[in-house]
RNA sequence: GAAAUAAGCCAUCUUAUCGCUCUGAAUCCGCAAGGAUCGGAGAGGAAAGUCCGGGCAACACAGAGCAUCGUACUUCCUAACGGGAAGGCGCUGAUUGGGCGACGAAUCAGCGACAGACAGGGCCACAGAAAACAAACCGCCCCGAGCAAUCGGGGUCAGGGUGAAAAGGUAGGGUAAGAGCCUACCGCUCCGGCGGCGACGACGGGGGCACGGUAACCCUUACGAGUUGAAAGACCAAAUAGGCUGGUGAUUCAGGCAACUGAUGAAGGGCGGCUCGUCCGGUGCCAGCGGGUAGGUUGAUGGAGGCGACGGGCGACCGUCGUCCCAGAUAAAUGAUAAGACGUGGCCGUGAACAGAUUUCUCUGCGAAUGGUCACCGACAGAACCCGGCUUACCGGCUUAUUUUUUUU
RNA sequence: GGUCCCGUCGUACAACGGAUAGUAUGUGAGUUUCCGGAACUCAAGAUCGUGGUUCGAUUCCACGCGGGACCA
């Protein structure tokens, strides 16, 4: 899979982020690892649908204006985070998951900025995890 | 050469790989949506704060007045402004002169929310005798009483004391002591014509002087302001529900031999022994229309535009011509990795010139320049419809001007 | 993106432009008690920052800093 990133697999519709911080809702599954609280939808296949390429799902970054004051510092991590995911989205395929995450909030938990290496390795390690635990 | 101030400009850079957004009468793939390749473009001086002003848009609106809010020396610049320019006046500081003195003049620098306090109202704590159509505590002087200490009456603001503020000030005359009581000067105030577009200025004449502060308290005067903001507004428009129209079907009842016509919105079932009650079920299907949600397009990037030349103006700025197109994202585009360069500082070297020591060799100090290495650092900060300002944040670098200072000639 | 409000001891609130910025609670010390609590006495402790207006500023004005609410 070739390592790209664009605008289909962003998530901007609000009914889906409605959805996905819909408090104490059935379809939100949530992962946490350190610096990153994350939820995600996974989607439905119905069982008799042709086996079609698996689409990449479409995610979301978010940094808290609480810990984060100044729009440079929310910018610099998110365009981080977005660059990590860039690079090691292949992980969540390898899984042997019947449902595919579609929709992913990626949520920024930690209160000063992390340097992009361990900032890749932490999200590699989540990735992963959503890749296994999907149910 | 250094420092300070002011104005203007820049605000890390380069290459490679992997990516992001926009874009192209380009090429290829695809019915199309779209994708690929190759080009082109891609944050700021403050993009920030949201403190002002405008454009733009919708709605409102005959005119006038009141209320509310804002602004406040003058003239000008401007689309407009609470911004800017030039000027006036005042205050502060420095320097140089004048005068016995009060004070005043000139030059330079800095600062000023700088209309009105006889239009009216309010307030001025404490202290002090007295704080606003006024006012005598101490003191000084005069008169009267008394042996005296002292007491009573009167004059007086020159002196003391209080305060942020106290009877215009200074010098002289004058007096019982004093006092604009008188004179001169300084200040204040009124009048006159003159200069200036004007704020105001200089000049001449009059008045012995009657005028405390506060309008960033209410207020007065003059001028200005309709309200709401791009989440404004305009357009396109799934799915589902509901509305309207047409077609077609269906429940029950009545009429009719029948086709059909008219009326009705149910029939039925669960809970419950039954009534009542309550719940479920059902009130269709197809097509079209309009409103309109999700979503999308537009608004939205060619502009009070940048750069250059010439011309006008003391200047802010304006005019003409030429030339350029210079971000358009939308849960929101500039990132990641690697290498190098540049800048700053530390350390280790080499070390011109200069100074000192020395007969010399040489040594020491200071160090232009330069090599290596390490370090961290390279600020403040991210467009969100667009402009003009103001304010705040900020590592540094460059240019110009002025002033001060050092060295050399 | 826009509109509005607030900021006073550790905490919650007061204070015409004029006292040593007040009250409650909390904190510390003491009295009382065999000990603790309660009660009583005493003490420490604050005007978000910088300028300006005024004789004088928590109060008025300007700018900044911080916090909060609303518009969908």
């Amino acid at each position: 899979m070739r390592e790209t990133f664009k605008k289909a697999e962003r998530l901007s519709s609000k009914k889906i982020i409605e959805r996905l911080f819909a408090k104490g809702s059935a379809e939100t599954i949530s992962v946490f690892g350190y610096p990153f609280r994350v939820l995600y939808l996974s989607g439905a296949t119905p069982p008799d649908a042709a086996p079609v390429e698996p689409q990449p799902p479409a995610i979301l970054i978010s940094v808290s204006k609480r810990y984060f004051k100044k729009a440079v510092d929310r910018n610099l991590i998110k365009r981080r985070i977005r660059e990590a995911y860039r690079r090691n989205k292949g992980l969540l395929f390898e899984g042997t998951a019947a449902h595919p995450a579609t929709d992913i909030a990626l949520i920024y938990v930690a209160k000063e900025k992390i340097s992009f290496d361990a900032l890749e390795k932490k999200l590699k390690f989540v990735l992963k995890q959503i890749a296994k635990a999907t149910v």
